[in-house]
DNA sequence: TGTACATCAGTGAACGCGCGTTCACTGATGTAC
DNA sequence: TGTACATCAGTGAACGCGCGTTCACTGATGTAC
Protein backbone atom coordinates (compact mmCIF):
# COMPACT_ATOMS: atom_id res chain seq x y z
CA UNK A 1 0.00 0.00 0.00
CA UNK A 2 2.64 2.86 0.71
CA UNK A 3 4.17 4.88 0.15
CA UNK A 4 1.28 7.64 0.11
CA UNK A 5 0.62 11.19 -1.72
CA UNK A 6 2.40 14.05 -0.27
CA UNK A 7 -1.27 15.21 -0.16
CA UNK A 8 -2.56 12.55 1.25
CA UNK A 9 0.74 12.45 4.24
CA UNK A 10 -0.29 16.30 5.36
CA UNK A 11 -4.29 14.64 5.61
CA UNK A 12 -2.77 11.78 8.06
CA UNK A 13 -0.68 14.41 9.96
CA UNK A 14 -3.82 16.81 10.37
CA UNK A 15 -5.79 13.29 11.18
CA UNK A 16 -2.95 12.51 13.92
CA UNK A 17 -3.11 16.32 15.37
CA UNK A 18 -6.58 16.29 15.10
CA UNK A 19 -6.90 12.34 17.54
CA UNK A 20 -4.21 13.63 20.02
CA UNK A 21 -6.37 17.34 20.14
CA UNK A 22 -9.47 14.79 21.22
CA UNK A 23 -7.47 12.21 23.48
CA UNK A 24 -5.01 14.44 25.23
CA UNK A 25 -7.87 16.85 26.31
CA UNK A 26 -10.04 14.02 27.37
CA UNK A 27 -7.62 11.81 28.67
CA UNK A 28 -4.62 14.12 29.64
CA UNK A 29 -1.43 13.82 27.19
CA UNK A 30 -0.13 11.19 29.76
CA UNK A 31 -3.61 9.56 29.96
CA UNK A 32 -3.54 8.33 26.49
CA UNK A 33 -1.04 6.36 24.16
CA UNK A 34 0.42 6.70 20.94
CA UNK A 35 -0.95 2.94 20.14
CA UNK A 36 -4.23 4.25 20.53
CA UNK A 37 -3.80 7.81 19.47
CA UNK A 38 -3.13 6.16 16.15
CA UNK A 39 -5.38 4.23 15.91
CA UNK A 40 -7.97 6.63 16.10
CA UNK A 41 -6.30 8.44 13.21
CA UNK A 42 -6.68 5.32 11.18
CA UNK A 43 -2.91 4.15 11.04
CA UNK A 44 -0.64 1.75 12.88
CA UNK A 45 1.35 3.16 15.88
CA UNK A 46 4.75 2.54 13.41
CA UNK A 47 3.94 5.64 11.40
CA UNK A 48 3.94 8.39 13.98
CA UNK A 49 7.77 9.16 13.60
CA UNK A 50 7.45 9.71 10.28
CA UNK A 51 5.30 13.16 11.27
CA UNK A 52 6.72 13.94 15.00
CA UNK A 53 10.26 13.42 16.83
CA UNK A 54 8.09 12.42 20.13
CA UNK A 55 5.25 12.46 22.03
CA UNK A 56 6.29 15.48 23.65
CA UNK A 57 6.48 17.41 20.12
CA UNK A 58 2.87 15.99 19.24
CA UNK A 59 1.61 17.76 22.36
CA UNK A 60 3.43 21.15 21.99
CA UNK A 61 1.83 21.13 18.41
CA UNK A 62 -1.37 20.26 20.08
CA UNK A 63 -1.11 23.13 22.32
CA UNK A 64 -0.61 25.02 19.81
CA UNK A 65 -3.20 23.92 17.36
CA UNK A 66 -6.05 24.09 20.08
CA UNK A 67 -4.93 27.62 21.22
CA UNK A 68 -4.99 28.97 17.54
CA UNK A 69 -8.76 27.58 17.32
CA UNK A 70 -9.85 29.19 20.28
CA UNK A 71 -8.59 32.51 19.13
CA UNK A 72 -9.84 31.92 15.79
CA UNK A 73 -13.83 31.10 17.72
CA UNK A 74 -13.10 34.28 19.66
CA UNK A 75 -12.73 36.03 17.04
CA UNK A 76 -15.92 35.09 15.46
CA UNK A 77 -18.04 35.54 18.21
CA UNK A 78 -16.58 39.37 18.04
CA UNK A 79 -17.33 39.32 14.41
CA UNK A 80 -20.93 38.19 15.01
CA UNK A 81 -21.50 41.44 17.25
CA UNK A 82 -19.86 44.40 14.93
CA UNK A 83 -21.69 46.83 17.00
CA UNK A 84 -21.96 45.52 20.42
CA UNK A 85 -19.12 44.34 22.16
CA UNK A 86 -21.01 43.89 25.39
CA UNK A 87 -23.14 41.29 23.37
CA UNK A 88 -20.36 39.97 21.94
CA UNK A 89 -18.83 39.34 25.94
CA UNK A 90 -22.18 37.87 26.80
CA UNK A 91 -21.97 35.59 24.18
CA UNK A 92 -18.12 34.35 25.13
CA UNK A 93 -18.89 33.94 28.39
CA UNK A 94 -22.36 31.77 27.81
CA UNK A 95 -20.51 29.67 25.47
CA UNK A 96 -17.65 28.87 27.55
CA UNK A 97 -19.13 28.75 31.02
CA UNK A 98 -21.81 26.31 30.00
CA UNK A 99 -23.19 22.89 30.50
CA UNK A 100 -22.38 21.98 26.63
CA UNK A 101 -18.55 23.02 27.04
CA UNK A 102 -18.05 21.05 30.23
CA UNK A 103 -19.48 17.84 28.33
CA UNK A 104 -17.23 17.71 25.94
CA UNK A 105 -13.70 18.80 27.01
CA UNK A 106 -12.53 16.77 23.83
CA UNK A 107 -13.54 20.14 21.55
CA UNK A 108 -13.29 22.43 24.08
CA UNK A 109 -10.64 25.22 25.20
CA UNK A 110 -7.43 23.84 24.86
CA UNK A 111 -6.06 26.67 28.01
CA UNK A 112 -9.07 25.05 30.36
CA UNK A 113 -8.32 21.34 29.36
CA UNK A 114 -4.12 21.69 29.36
CA UNK A 115 -3.75 24.13 32.57
CA UNK A 116 -2.35 21.47 35.03
CA UNK A 117 -0.60 19.89 32.28
CA UNK A 118 1.55 22.77 31.88
CA UNK A 119 2.21 23.54 34.77
CA UNK A 120 3.44 20.29 35.24
CA UNK A 121 5.54 19.86 31.74
CA UNK A 122 8.71 22.11 31.43
CA UNK A 123 9.43 25.16 29.51
CA UNK A 124 8.48 24.63 26.15
CA UNK A 125 4.94 23.33 26.85
CA UNK A 126 4.57 26.34 28.96
CA UNK A 127 5.95 28.85 26.29
CA UNK A 128 3.44 27.56 23.99
CA UNK A 129 0.75 27.79 26.58
CA UNK A 130 1.82 31.57 27.55
CA UNK A 131 1.51 32.69 23.57
CA UNK A 132 -2.14 31.48 23.51
CA UNK A 133 -2.93 32.92 27.07
CA UNK A 134 -1.61 36.23 25.54
CA UNK A 135 -4.11 35.95 23.06
CA UNK A 136 -6.59 35.72 25.07
CA UNK A 137 -6.17 38.46 27.30
CA UNK A 138 -5.52 40.48 24.14
CA UNK A 139 -8.25 39.80 22.77
CA UNK A 140 -10.53 40.19 25.81
CA UNK A 141 -8.85 43.36 26.87
CA UNK A 142 -9.83 44.75 23.25
CA UNK A 143 -13.72 43.55 23.78
CA UNK A 144 -13.75 45.63 27.14
CA UNK A 145 -11.85 48.28 26.06
CA UNK A 146 -14.82 48.72 23.11
CA UNK A 147 -17.44 48.15 25.39
CA UNK A 148 -16.08 50.90 27.59
CA UNK A 149 -16.15 53.18 24.05
CA UNK A 150 -19.73 52.19 23.07
CA UNK A 151 -20.82 53.19 26.24
CA UNK A 152 -18.84 56.20 27.04
CA UNK A 153 -17.44 54.66 30.11
CA UNK A 154 -13.69 55.86 31.04
CA UNK A 155 -11.50 52.18 30.86
CA UNK A 156 -7.77 52.52 30.68
CA UNK A 157 -5.76 49.71 28.42
CA UNK A 158 -3.85 48.59 31.48
CA UNK A 159 -7.37 48.45 33.54
CA UNK A 160 -8.58 46.78 30.58
CA UNK A 161 -5.72 44.26 30.69
CA UNK A 162 -6.49 43.96 34.20
CA UNK A 163 -9.68 42.72 34.02
CA UNK A 164 -9.15 40.92 30.58
CA UNK A 165 -7.14 38.55 33.31
CA UNK A 166 -9.45 38.36 35.69
CA UNK A 167 -12.13 37.39 33.56
CA UNK A 168 -10.22 34.79 31.46
CA UNK A 169 -9.41 33.06 35.08
CA UNK A 170 -12.71 33.07 36.21
CA UNK A 171 -13.76 31.70 33.64
CA UNK A 172 -10.97 28.90 33.25
CA UNK A 173 -11.93 28.36 37.16
CA UNK A 174 -15.04 27.83 36.66
CA UNK A 175 -14.96 25.59 33.94
CA UNK A 176 -12.37 23.00 35.63
CA UNK A 177 -14.45 22.94 38.85
CA UNK A 178 -17.65 21.77 36.98
CA UNK A 179 -15.77 19.33 35.25
CA UNK A 180 -14.74 18.06 38.61
CA UNK A 181 -17.50 17.35 39.75
CA UNK A 182 -19.89 16.48 36.61
CA UNK A 183 -19.98 12.63 36.98
CA UNK A 184 -20.67 12.41 40.81
CA UNK A 185 -22.76 15.68 41.62
CA UNK A 186 -24.05 17.33 38.31
CA UNK A 187 -26.61 19.49 39.95
CA UNK A 188 -23.58 21.37 41.85
CA UNK A 189 -21.65 21.43 39.05
CA UNK A 190 -24.77 23.05 37.04
CA UNK A 191 -24.88 25.47 40.31
CA UNK A 192 -20.72 26.14 39.72
CA UNK A 193 -21.82 27.24 35.94
CA UNK A 194 -24.47 29.38 36.92
CA UNK A 195 -22.82 30.95 39.39
CA UNK A 196 -19.86 32.30 37.44
CA UNK A 197 -21.62 32.90 34.42
CA UNK A 198 -24.20 35.67 36.43
CA UNK A 199 -21.23 37.30 38.06
CA UNK A 200 -19.18 37.39 34.69
CA UNK A 201 -21.70 38.99 33.27
CA UNK A 202 -22.38 41.41 36.03
CA UNK A 203 -19.09 43.23 35.96
CA UNK B 1 13.46 -5.99 61.28
CA UNK B 2 9.83 -6.57 60.81
CA UNK B 3 7.29 -7.07 62.51
CA UNK B 4 6.54 -3.63 63.53
CA UNK B 5 4.82 -2.01 66.64
CA UNK B 6 1.13 -1.17 66.03
CA UNK B 7 2.28 2.71 66.76
CA UNK B 8 4.62 2.60 63.83
CA UNK B 9 2.16 1.16 61.36
CA UNK B 10 -0.05 3.92 61.63
CA UNK B 11 3.30 6.21 61.75
CA UNK B 12 4.45 4.26 58.18
CA UNK B 13 0.42 4.90 56.87
CA UNK B 14 0.76 8.59 57.31
CA UNK B 15 4.25 8.99 55.80
CA UNK B 16 2.57 7.01 52.33
CA UNK B 17 -0.08 9.76 53.11
CA UNK B 18 1.93 12.32 53.10
CA UNK B 19 4.38 11.74 50.59
CA UNK B 20 1.59 11.11 48.30
CA UNK B 21 -0.05 14.15 48.93
CA UNK B 22 2.97 15.75 47.65
CA UNK B 23 4.10 13.43 45.06
CA UNK B 24 1.03 13.99 44.08
CA UNK B 25 0.43 17.38 43.90
CA UNK B 26 3.83 18.02 42.11
CA UNK B 27 3.39 15.37 39.52
CA UNK B 28 -0.15 14.59 39.08
CA UNK B 29 -1.92 11.10 40.18
CA UNK B 30 -0.66 9.33 37.25
CA UNK B 31 2.83 11.63 37.36
CA UNK B 32 4.22 9.65 40.06
CA UNK B 33 4.80 6.12 41.23
CA UNK B 34 4.36 3.94 43.88
CA UNK B 35 8.14 3.09 44.08
CA UNK B 36 9.14 6.62 44.34
CA UNK B 37 6.18 7.37 47.13
CA UNK B 38 6.87 4.54 49.25
CA UNK B 39 11.37 5.19 49.05
CA UNK B 40 9.33 8.84 49.60
CA UNK B 41 7.90 7.61 52.49
CA UNK B 42 10.84 5.37 53.51
CA UNK B 43 9.90 1.89 52.58
CA UNK B 44 10.37 -0.26 49.92
CA UNK B 45 7.29 -1.17 47.70
CA UNK B 46 5.99 -4.05 48.72
CA UNK B 47 4.64 -3.00 51.72
CA UNK B 48 2.37 -0.54 50.35
CA UNK B 49 -0.56 -3.00 50.27
CA UNK B 50 -0.74 -4.10 53.82
CA UNK B 51 -1.52 0.10 54.26
CA UNK B 52 -4.04 0.25 51.13
CA UNK B 53 -5.96 -1.62 48.25
CA UNK B 54 -4.81 0.20 45.57
CA UNK B 55 -3.53 3.10 44.49
CA UNK B 56 -6.83 4.68 43.22
CA UNK B 57 -7.55 4.56 47.02
CA UNK B 58 -4.88 5.94 47.93
CA UNK B 59 -5.42 9.25 45.81
CA UNK B 60 -8.67 9.40 47.37
CA UNK B 61 -7.65 9.40 50.91
CA UNK B 62 -5.16 11.72 49.73
CA UNK B 63 -8.00 13.97 48.56
CA UNK B 64 -9.56 13.84 51.27
CA UNK B 65 -7.13 14.33 53.76
CA UNK B 66 -6.16 17.18 51.59
CA UNK B 67 -9.22 18.86 51.32
CA UNK B 68 -9.49 18.60 55.28
CA UNK B 69 -6.50 20.03 55.38
CA UNK B 70 -7.58 23.47 53.59
CA UNK B 71 -10.79 23.86 55.43
CA UNK B 72 -9.01 23.74 58.59
CA UNK B 73 -6.54 26.21 57.82
CA UNK B 74 -9.41 28.14 56.13
CA UNK B 75 -11.00 27.49 59.77
CA UNK B 76 -7.88 29.32 61.11
CA UNK B 77 -7.72 32.49 58.90
CA UNK B 78 -11.59 33.01 59.74
CA UNK B 79 -10.71 32.60 64.01
CA UNK B 80 -7.39 34.96 63.86
CA UNK B 81 -10.09 37.50 62.50
CA UNK B 82 -12.91 37.38 64.94
CA UNK B 83 -14.20 41.26 64.60
CA UNK B 84 -13.35 41.62 60.98
CA UNK B 85 -14.62 39.26 58.49
CA UNK B 86 -13.06 41.45 55.67
CA UNK B 87 -9.53 41.43 57.14
CA UNK B 88 -9.96 37.33 57.02
CA UNK B 89 -11.48 37.22 53.57
CA UNK B 90 -8.75 39.46 52.13
CA UNK B 91 -6.53 36.85 54.33
CA UNK B 92 -7.32 34.02 52.31
CA UNK B 93 -6.75 35.58 49.04
CA UNK B 94 -3.77 36.95 49.75
CA UNK B 95 -2.72 33.34 50.86
CA UNK B 96 -4.40 31.83 47.90
CA UNK B 97 -3.66 33.61 45.17
CA UNK B 98 0.24 34.63 46.08
CA UNK B 99 3.36 33.58 44.20
CA UNK B 100 4.46 31.11 47.73
CA UNK B 101 1.41 29.13 46.95
CA UNK B 102 1.75 28.84 43.41
CA UNK B 103 5.82 27.77 43.50
CA UNK B 104 4.93 24.90 45.95
CA UNK B 105 1.75 23.25 44.73
CA UNK B 106 2.87 19.82 46.77
CA UNK B 107 1.99 21.48 50.27
CA UNK B 108 -0.99 23.89 48.42
CA UNK B 109 -4.60 23.63 48.12
CA UNK B 110 -6.03 20.05 47.13
CA UNK B 111 -8.53 21.72 44.71
CA UNK B 112 -6.52 23.53 42.39
CA UNK B 113 -4.00 20.61 42.58
CA UNK B 114 -6.26 18.08 41.42
CA UNK B 115 -9.30 19.72 39.78
CA UNK B 116 -8.38 18.26 36.48
CA UNK B 117 -7.17 14.94 37.55
CA UNK B 118 -10.95 14.56 39.31
CA UNK B 119 -12.76 15.38 36.40
CA UNK B 120 -10.85 12.54 34.51
CA UNK B 121 -10.81 10.09 37.26
CA UNK B 122 -14.49 8.95 37.81
CA UNK B 123 -17.30 8.91 40.27
CA UNK B 124 -15.30 7.90 43.45
CA UNK B 125 -12.59 10.44 43.44
CA UNK B 126 -15.37 13.42 42.08
CA UNK B 127 -17.48 12.45 44.84
CA UNK B 128 -14.34 13.18 47.71
CA UNK B 129 -13.69 16.64 45.31
CA UNK B 130 -17.29 17.26 45.47
CA UNK B 131 -17.37 16.61 49.49
CA UNK B 132 -14.33 19.51 50.08
CA UNK B 133 -15.79 21.98 46.98
CA UNK B 134 -19.10 21.93 49.56
CA UNK B 135 -16.68 22.63 52.18
CA UNK B 136 -15.17 25.42 50.90
CA UNK B 137 -18.52 27.08 49.50
CA UNK B 138 -19.97 26.87 52.87
CA UNK B 139 -17.05 28.18 54.89
CA UNK B 140 -16.42 30.86 52.07
CA UNK B 141 -20.40 32.12 51.93
CA UNK B 142 -20.30 32.07 55.86
CA UNK B 143 -17.52 34.96 55.82
CA UNK B 144 -19.20 36.79 53.04
CA UNK B 145 -22.38 36.64 55.77
CA UNK B 146 -20.38 38.03 58.87
CA UNK B 147 -18.62 40.78 56.27
CA UNK B 148 -22.13 41.89 55.32
CA UNK B 149 -23.66 41.47 59.08
CA UNK B 150 -20.72 43.55 60.31
CA UNK B 151 -20.80 46.32 57.60
CA UNK B 152 -24.73 46.32 57.56
CA UNK B 153 -25.01 45.42 54.31
CA UNK B 154 -27.84 43.22 52.84
CA UNK B 155 -26.99 40.05 51.66
CA UNK B 156 -29.10 36.49 51.24
CA UNK B 157 -27.57 33.51 52.06
CA UNK B 158 -28.28 32.30 48.45
CA UNK B 159 -26.50 35.68 47.23
CA UNK B 160 -23.82 34.45 49.91
CA UNK B 161 -23.20 31.10 48.24
CA UNK B 162 -23.57 32.58 44.42
CA UNK B 163 -20.70 35.15 45.40
CA UNK B 164 -18.55 31.99 47.57
CA UNK B 165 -18.95 29.90 44.25
CA UNK B 166 -17.90 32.66 42.07
CA UNK B 167 -15.20 33.70 44.50
CA UNK B 168 -13.66 30.53 44.70
CA UNK B 169 -13.59 29.50 41.28
CA UNK B 170 -11.50 32.67 40.29
CA UNK B 171 -9.32 31.96 43.12
CA UNK B 172 -8.39 28.18 41.75
CA UNK B 173 -8.63 29.78 38.29
CA UNK B 174 -6.44 32.32 39.01
CA UNK B 175 -3.36 29.62 41.03
CA UNK B 176 -3.71 27.14 37.97
CA UNK B 177 -3.12 29.79 35.17
CA UNK B 178 -0.48 31.10 37.44
CA UNK B 179 1.49 27.94 37.02
CA UNK B 180 1.12 26.91 33.46
CA UNK B 181 3.49 29.53 32.82
CA UNK B 182 5.64 30.39 35.93
CA UNK B 183 8.50 28.29 34.42
CA UNK B 184 8.19 29.63 30.96
CA UNK B 185 7.01 32.97 31.92
CA UNK B 186 7.48 34.09 35.73
CA UNK B 187 6.51 37.67 34.74
CA UNK B 188 3.28 37.35 33.18
CA UNK B 189 2.52 34.66 36.26
CA UNK B 190 2.58 37.22 38.53
CA UNK B 191 0.61 39.96 36.55
CA UNK B 192 -2.34 36.99 36.55
CA UNK B 193 -1.67 36.43 40.15
CA UNK B 194 -2.07 40.11 41.09
CA UNK B 195 -4.97 41.41 39.13
CA UNK B 196 -6.51 38.42 40.22
CA UNK B 197 -5.92 39.43 43.30
CA UNK B 198 -6.94 42.84 42.71
CA UNK B 199 -10.23 41.93 41.37
CA UNK B 200 -10.80 39.34 44.49
CA UNK B 201 -10.97 41.51 47.21
CA UNK B 202 -12.63 44.85 45.43
CA UNK B 203 -15.91 43.05 45.50
C1' DT C 1 6.00 -12.83 85.18
C1' DG C 2 7.72 -16.03 81.82
C1' DT C 3 7.43 -19.01 77.79
C1' DA C 4 5.71 -20.69 73.11
C1' DC C 5 3.84 -19.50 69.14
C1' DA C 6 0.76 -17.29 65.79
C1' DT C 7 0.45 -12.97 63.52
C1' DC C 8 1.55 -9.73 60.17
C1' DA C 9 4.29 -5.27 58.52
C1' DG C 10 8.01 -4.71 55.86
C1' DT C 11 11.46 -6.73 52.28
C1' DG C 12 12.82 -7.22 47.70
C1' DA C 13 12.40 -9.96 43.70
C1' DA C 14 9.16 -11.18 40.29
C1' DC C 15 4.88 -10.86 37.42
C1' DG C 16 2.34 -9.23 33.28
C1' DC C 17 1.25 -5.21 30.90
C1' DG C 18 1.26 -1.00 28.32
C1' DC C 19 4.16 2.57 27.31
C1' DG C 20 7.30 5.41 23.90
C1' DT C 21 10.33 4.27 20.50
C1' DT C 22 12.93 1.53 16.87
C1' DC C 23 13.39 -1.10 12.82
C1' DA C 24 13.34 -4.25 8.73
C1' DC C 25 10.20 -4.49 5.30
C1' DT C 26 6.76 -3.19 1.55
C1' DG C 27 5.35 -1.11 -2.51
C1' DA C 28 3.24 3.04 -4.58
C1' DT C 29 4.94 7.63 -5.50
C1' DG C 30 7.87 10.93 -7.39
C1' DT C 31 11.87 11.79 -10.31
C1' DA C 32 15.64 11.46 -13.64
C1' DC C 33 16.50 10.49 -18.20
C1' DT D 1 5.41 10.46 -23.17
C1' DG D 2 7.51 6.29 -21.38
C1' DT D 3 10.74 3.65 -18.52
C1' DA D 4 13.89 2.58 -14.43
C1' DC D 5 14.75 3.35 -10.06
C1' DA D 6 15.38 5.86 -5.69
C1' DT D 7 12.52 7.55 -2.09
C1' DC D 8 9.89 7.24 1.88
C1' DA D 9 5.04 6.82 4.41
C1' DG D 10 2.87 3.27 6.42
C1' DT D 11 3.08 -1.67 8.51
C1' DG D 12 3.49 -4.50 12.39
C1' DA D 13 6.61 -6.87 15.28
C1' DA D 14 10.03 -6.05 18.63
C1' DC D 15 12.79 -3.40 22.13
C1' DG D 16 13.69 -1.89 26.93
C1' DC D 17 11.54 0.26 30.64
C1' DG D 18 8.62 1.55 34.40
C1' DC D 19 4.28 0.75 36.04
C1' DG D 20 0.77 -1.41 39.57
C1' DT D 21 0.48 -5.52 41.84
C1' DT D 22 1.75 -10.16 43.89
C1' DC D 23 4.25 -13.22 46.72
C1' DA D 24 7.51 -16.13 49.47
C1' DC D 25 10.09 -14.89 53.12
C1' DT D 26 11.71 -12.71 57.62
C1' DG D 27 11.58 -11.87 62.31
C1' DA D 28 9.87 -8.74 65.96
C1' DT D 29 5.39 -8.04 68.01
C1' DG D 30 1.41 -9.30 70.33
C1' DT D 31 -1.11 -12.99 72.64
C1' DA D 32 -2.48 -17.25 74.95
C1' DC D 33 -1.45 -19.92 78.70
Amino acid sequence: MPRITQEQKRINHEKIVSAAGEGFRRHGIDGIGLDDLMKAAGMTPGGFYNHFASKEDLAIKVLRRGFEDSLDALAAIRASHPRSARAAINDMVDGYVAAPHRDHPETGCASAAFVTDAGRRGADAQAEYEKGLEGFFDAIAGMLLDRARQTATELSPADARERAIGLFSQMVGALVVARAVVEAAPDLSDEVLKANRRQLKRD
